[in-house]
DNA sequence: TTGATAGGCAAGCAGCTACTTGCCTATAGT
DNA sequence: ACTATAGGCAAGTAGCTGCTTGCCTATCAA
């Protein structure tokens, strides 16, 4: 699938978007410490199959990027892709370049 | 709906990303005028209905501004649902304030 | 080795999306 | 008035999404 359409496709849930807030606050988070962090801060009871398929979308599309180590698979929050679509539609206001 | 979701969403199909390409190089095309460089200059072969259903769906999201004067309906890009995207998560590389 | 912890895989289901089809309204020209 | 042009409305359908459910693998601690 086109990777722009990925992206696009992953920020288009507010549960994904939830999740990327979260770890643009405090990186490299496990799957266990995100569902906790979703459902007492946020207040969003999914499941935890719920939310490893939300993070599994997110990082086919690149905004998530993950380390394994051990039993443990720690999140981190990748902006590459959000500065990709800023450079298709510059934003005005004030010029990039 | 969450009026971000409504732009992610809009975004996420690559036939509304080429309309907005297209309204972004010259603006203030009609449907038809839209059908005729949608298949011309992109090689797709959408119906009239199904570009005005896009069309809605990015004038939903304002995405897309119209203006009808007579039995014509203009279509104008504008950009500033995207900016507000891009201030919910700067690109980092450089600081936007 | 046994049990607990961290996570993955896959099937099934409800709801939504994109597209088509057919018909309708409104404006413009003659 | 009649016809063509520009566009809208609505129903139906195929395919995709998000979520649940149930079970499985892998690592760590005792």
């Amino acid at each position: 699938m086109n990777a722009v359409t990925t992206v696009f496709r992953a920020l288009d849930d507010e549960t994904r978007r939830v999740i990327l807030d979260e770890l643009s606050a405090r990186d490299g988070q496990t799957l266990f410490e995100i569902c906790s962090t979703l459902s007492t801060r946020h207040g969003l009871s999914s499941t935890r199959q719920a939310i490893s398929q939300h993070l599994g979308v997110l990082e086919a599309a690149g905004l998530v990027v993950t380390e394994k180590r051990g039993r443990s698979k720690f999140h981190y929050f990748n902006p590459e892709p959000l500065a990709e679509i800023a450079r298709r539609w510059p934003v005005g206001e004030r010029s990039p370049e």
